[in-house]
DNA sequence: GCGCTCATTTGATCTGGGTCAAAACTGTGC
DNA sequence: GCACAGTTTTGACCCAGATCAAATGAGCGC
């Protein structure tokens, strides 16, 4: 049984690697975790593609784990359900990140995930995940990715909760900006893929504060906004908003 | 090589069931992930015990991981080192939980973790563990482990940044409550072992803040505070308190 | 182009919670 | 017991950012 399975995994993964050579992503698959070994993955992904609109749910939290995600094309933001029947978005994802990994722990989705415009999605299946775990080389580099979105995420509450709404959005700019680059784009110009509203209610301001503090940066000229395109002018300055830690935290940390 | 290491695996494993059987903590080993299976990881970690003192590290951001840690008696914080020098609390652990899983991503940790108080902690060498790891049935255990944390920790961050005072110290005396029922003691009457200073900089408010919130809720009889000892006298009460997220969000989730 | 809807900007005001200060309480060592 | 250091409570005041409102602009169907 494990035989047959194994077999015609890796004649699988053997017919399709081509495809994702090929594929526009080429190195960018998975690239904060695990550069290339992890690719043994796509193969397997690309057997089932999903294109969706913008407002269309990839999953529902409270749904069944199907597969896992990587994101091909297009952006999506990751909703948090509140008790209050509300949703805080909790990421944004673009091209090149892995989804639904949060379903993993009870085999159910704790968070909605949502297009922001037409997006391409590679599914990999739960199943012919949970085969390919069986390979120790290749669960080491899922417990990785897993550990690394662990650690994104405890740096992102640690930074919600700590900062001024300015260094709130300085350091969202700079995020984007990071990401770009990674993605061998300008660090310096980008498209801001998500409206005010969605940016506040991931910081936690309101999308007036979002603006009041674009437009302040901007009067610095330290960026440049048109629209949604950024420009980023004066990146250090950016970065000495950060070295200030609101108070509140400042008086508590002398623990 | 690999027959050798499985054996004396297993005649470590069967040598030692016993003495975690007979462990005061008995199914409280990792309980929320994995209620049984995994405790075949304890034996292991048996081996090594250590015992902290008061303010002590078990381990610092930036240290190079050696293992990972179940927390057999006492308490610990873990904390993120800030931009700026300061740390912000990103997590209390207690008795049965696990410990280091931020340093699977990078083979460093993040965090800190600090002892509150005299606590004993069982290691898991991290080669043993990565030995551990080979055998597929256990990886699913770490996996669901990890995926639970990091579905914690992003609901905690969806939670600090949208709720008020009132409603952050509300859900933190629910969390502490539902943790004390967890591990099979009182869900009404418990002690809060950190300082409200370090509750006020974990979630993000300053402690005179935390004092003011829990005199209020005194004051009401929903709670009974005396000292670190409190009496939830009105659950529904404080649950009724999470019902409205704070107008911000609210605002911009209409999306 | 025009009209519509929705997003963004900017201004004016309000308030939760941060800040500063002082008093009361707690624990610990001697 | 008393002295001392740390923690908690309470009060008075202030400010960053929320709220409310109104104007402007951008995108899109027709």
């Amino acid at each position: 049984m494990v035989n047959k399975g194994t077999q015609n995994h890796a004649a699988e993964v053997a017919s399709m690697q081509a495809a994702c050579t090929h594929c526009a992503l080429g190195k960018l698959c998975f690239p904060h975790a695990v550069p290339a070994a992890f690719r043994t993955l796509f193969p397997i992904a690309l057997e089932k593609r999903t294109r969706l609109a913008r407002g269309e749910f990839l999953f529902h939290a409270g749904d069944r784990q199907t597969g896992l995600y990587a994101v091909k094309a297009g952006f999506l933001k990751i909703c948090m359900p509140l008790p209050d029947g509300q949703s805080k978005i909790v990421g944004f994802h673009a091209m090149g990140d892995v989804l639904g990994l949060d379903g993993l722990g009870s085999d159910t989705h704790t968070t909605d995930a949502i297009a922001l415009n037409g997006c391409e999605v590679c599914e990999i299946p739960i199943d012919k995940f949970e085969k390919l775990m069986e390979n120790p080389a290749e669960s080491v580099h899922v417990r990785r990715l897993l550990a690394h979105a662990f650690a994104r995420v405890e740096a992102q509450a640690a930074a919600v909760g700590t900062l001024s709404a300015k260094q709130l959005v300085a350091t969202f700019l700079l995020e984007m900006s990071g990401r770009w680059e990674d993605r061998g784009y300008s660090k310096n110009e980008f498209v801001l893929f998500m409206s005010s509203k969605e940016i506040g209610n991931f910081l936690g301001i309101t999308f007036e504060t979002v603006s009041r503090v674009l437009s302040y940066f901007h009067a610095r000229k330290w960026i440049s906004v048109n629209g949604k395109n950024v420009l980023i002018l004066d990146m250090p300055a950016l970065q000495m908003q950060l070295a200030l830690t609101k108070a509140a935290i400042r008086r508590n940390a002398e623990v």
